[in-house]
DNA sequence: GCAAAAGTGTTTGGTCTACACCCATGA
DNA sequence: TCATGGGTGTAGACCAAACACTTTTGC
């Protein structure tokens, strides 16, 4: 093969189709969940759940893509991004060769409820991944993303992104323990992050538990790399 | 947009072109280079530096499109690779609209001089990355790739795709205070890396020094997630 | 007054850093 | 014999982990 081989050639080189596949994680109650489809009526295996993903159209930016995708797919207008991966398999959907770019998302419970579609979207107890049955590749996927948001999660104040806008150190705590499947020492938590400088006291209370709680918010909107934990 | 808007319709949802696009880094006597082909003869702006890529072959599967450009475009058989990101800009490529998915690569130096073709690639000094003129975002990709580098250097055992099959420890500490450009205390980073237990003494000596010294190997071949700096 | 979660310090062990001299060989 | 890079240990600072009780409120 010379350089020559290597002048574009518009049809052999074009491929038929690119998709975005999206992970969105969330924490609901006290449990990591993740957000999924399930395959419809007219698919073969239609009880297979599957990524929220589509087939990208052309002649829309990347951005709007995702989030037609991202609304279509779950009704959810926004989240917090990173893409992940990008997977390539002339095998991977049977009705076609596709690329796909994947991204892994964060949520907060109380946007997630204001809205998403849940006669779209299942919520899936991310404890329960492997009792489901999930189509072709994605559970790959989902355990990449997994491992990918664990070390964000350890290494950059990206829990902001899960959590609302304000919260309890208790909170805070709750969703580390939650999706790294850990326990973590009290007072260690709490001098950890205070050393950090990353939060600010909003003096407002949290009320709905017995021994009122301050309630914190990030004080810095970009995304950081601190060792947290 | 509905559901509906979203059947697939192969002709508005393909992409024009896919394009490969690779970041490769040596360590070249005691620096770190960076392996960049100049645009040829017939295209704009010939002068500039630009990674090697190319737009992908449909048909073959990624590997081989790799293979096939890493080669076209170096000489180089084989790397040590990894996925960096992908780019999607209709305005990337003035020629037509580019989703290119970027690589970034290391290979050893005794490796790169056995097969590199020097005709088709430049090796240029990191160290001078600001003083030469790079095309159009490849630039941004570079510093995004040794970035991903640095990191991967100081938490993982990624070192050893940069160095020869047998290594000093002294070569080995060079190779770490070039990339990430610092200097490091002798006997700390002997104890370090003593302590993590990656490295096989061969019972060979380098003698092309004054006092011969101990040559290593790693013991292993998978990359591996250890705290090194 | 009691149940329930919030909040708060100290001690200990391990890890990181700084630092200087002797050794083996080639020329 | 001297120049060159190879090889080695210790003390102090700092950071992470373990650990239990008091406080504030709602009921």
């Amino acid at each position: 093969m010379t350089s020559n081989n290597l002048t574009p050639d518009i049809f052999s080189l074009s491929i038929p189709a690119l998709a975005i596949d999206i992970v969105i994680f969330t924490v609901y109650k006290w449990s990591l969940y993740l957000l999924l489809n399930q395959r419809t009526e007219d698919w073969p295996e239609k009880w297979k759940y599957i990524l929220p993903g589509w087939i990208v159209r052309s002649g829309l930016s990347l951005e709007e893509n995702f989030d037609n995708i991202l609304q279509n797919r779950t009704g959810i207008k926004w989240v917090y991004k990173e893409q992940l991966y990008t997977f390539w398999d002339v095998n991977r959907d049977p009705r076609w060769h596709v690329v796909s770019v994947t991204y892994y998302a964060l949520v907060s419970s109380d946007l997630f409820m204001q809205n998403v579609d849940l006669t779209k979207v299942h919520i899936i107890d991310y404890s329960r991944i492997d009792e489901i049955s999930i189509w072709y590749d994605h559970e790959k996927i989902i355990k990449y993303a997994k491992q990918r948001l664990d070390w964000k999660l350890e290494y950059t104040n990206i829990v902001k992104n899960i959590l609302p806008q304000e919260f309890t150190l208790s909170r805070m705590q709750a969703v580390y323990e939650s999706i790294l499947d850990t326990k973590l020492d009290k007072r260690n938590f709490r001098k950890k992050i205070a050393s950090l400088n990353i939060l600010k006291d909003t003096w407002n209370l949290d009320k709905s538990t017995n021994r009122p709680a301050a309630l914190y918010s990030f004080s810095d909107n970009e995304l950081k790399i601190v060792g947290i934990l």
